[in-house]
DNA sequence: AATATTTTGTGATATAAAACACAATTTTTG
DNA sequence: CAAAAATTGTGTTTTATATCACAAAATATT
């Protein structure tokens, strides 16, 4: 596995073309020409394939990661086991949380399929936060949303049963991850376990059930919605 | 009980002494004499009870409360349930997720003890984030950190047994809303056991256990902490 | 102070999901 | 391409914790 090693400084990399990107985040949208110049050079954008590490907990952070396109894992060494804490596509920064105020990753990232990575110099992202409201407005409305979408995943994590958190999963992954009713899991059925607390047993279970049941097509990682309303209904009487 | 809700325009109450206030946000002093001026006339500070609620999930939201001392719990009406997610002590803001970006409060918010709050014009909150890059700034930071600390959270929820988890609860009380070995539990077995996704009974057992073990003295809501590092082990251990 | 209501403690029972075990399949690697 | 490693499916057993039941205690209400 390839670890991204988070230290950017000007001009390390070649510089994208941030004045013309195609994926400008709510926030980059308000920056002017000086600030967008500014940030080309303090940014550098890389490629990643699925397993690679956008930054690992413990480690020193120095970026703020804008994921232009692709999909990550979130996870944290907890006591015993490692585990996911959340899934997320682009266009999306990752990481603010764990690098603006703290010296150290909090938390770990990993690309799970073909991305597109933006590095940017902590002190040039603090730089606009400081100097431009509207993108520190821009930057508070995401991290809010965050927290919000947080609580509820939590609620829904402790208040439903297994066939309905893998529900919740499968429709995830369906309407916000692949916005399609036909996908590939981007996870093994112990990381799915993992990402909704429980085992891989208990996964390879619940699909099996649902593929009987006519719910889904189920065929290895590939899954095929066809009963959407169902799993909806079992999302929410497990 | 009390419902507040939460409409704070000018000068609709007498204004508080923003200026000299001892308990001033990290944000707040970073605000200029004018600014502060500004928040005098569009904020308005309440005595709050225990019970007294805050703000409510599903009402249209308009206010950043600031907590200047007291305790609150934040809970969402889940499926079947309502459920704790979040307790904390002032000084903090509360609610900024749930009002910066959405219309409706998505949870809600009561006292747990004797507060007081400063309801706060989200039109002069958001103009303070637009022009004053280092108060925009430190709210970044105060959001940043609640997000880590639900990752955390989270972690432990899902990772460790009841008794781990009620071990944790006690050392929070003690160590983080307290800061003493000995206090009055906020909470009703039934709360307690909503707030580690657990059952009353199961609180009960459990304190039980830990009052015959040595490891606390327990009288009815009233905790006294007698053996922490035993209490740590369990959080770790089980 | 007396009554009603809510909260709490604790034993007995039920149950969902974890843990275990092992074979089959798929993927990775040399 | 063959061997090794990782992943997956499924039956059986175990276990932690929820649920149920009911009395005792504490708190609130009149």
């Amino acid at each position: 596995m390839f670890i991204f090693y988070t230290f950017v400084k000007k001009n390390m990399f070649n510089s994208p073309a941030c004045k013309n990107c195609q994926f400008k985040s709510a926030a980059a949208k308000f920056l002017n020409e000086d600030e967008l110049g500014n940030l080309e050079n303090n940014c550098a954008e890389i490629e990643l394939k699925k397993g690679d590490m956008i930054f690992k907990q413990g480690i020193l952070s120095s970026n703020i990661v804008y994921l232009k396109k692709g999909i990550v894992k979130f996870y944290i060494e907890g006591l015993y086991k490692e585990q996911i804490i959340k899934i997320a596509k682009g266009p999306i920064y990752l990481g603010i949380p764990t690098t603006f105020d703290e010296k150290y990753n909090r938390y770990s990232a990993t690309a799970i399929a073909k991305s597109n990575a933006c590095f940017i110099d902590i002190d040039t992202f603090k730089e606009f936060v400081q100097n431009n409201g509207n993108f520190a407005y821009e930057i508070i409305v995401e991290l809010c949303r965050n927290e919000i979408n947080l609580f509820h995943k939590y609620i829904n994590r402790t208040q439903k049963n297994i066939r309905g958190r893998v529900s919740d999963a499968l429709i995830f992954f369906s309407e916000i991850i692949y916005e399609s009713d036909s996908y590939k899991l981007p996870l093994t059925r112990n990381e799915f376990g993992n990402y909704i607390d429980t085992t891989r047993e208990s996964i390879s279970r619940i699909l099996t059930e649902f593929n009987k049941e006519g719910i889904i097509n189920l065929e290895g990682k590939k899954i095929e919605i066809l009963n959407k309303k169902q799993l909806k209904m079992i999302s929410k009487n497990g």
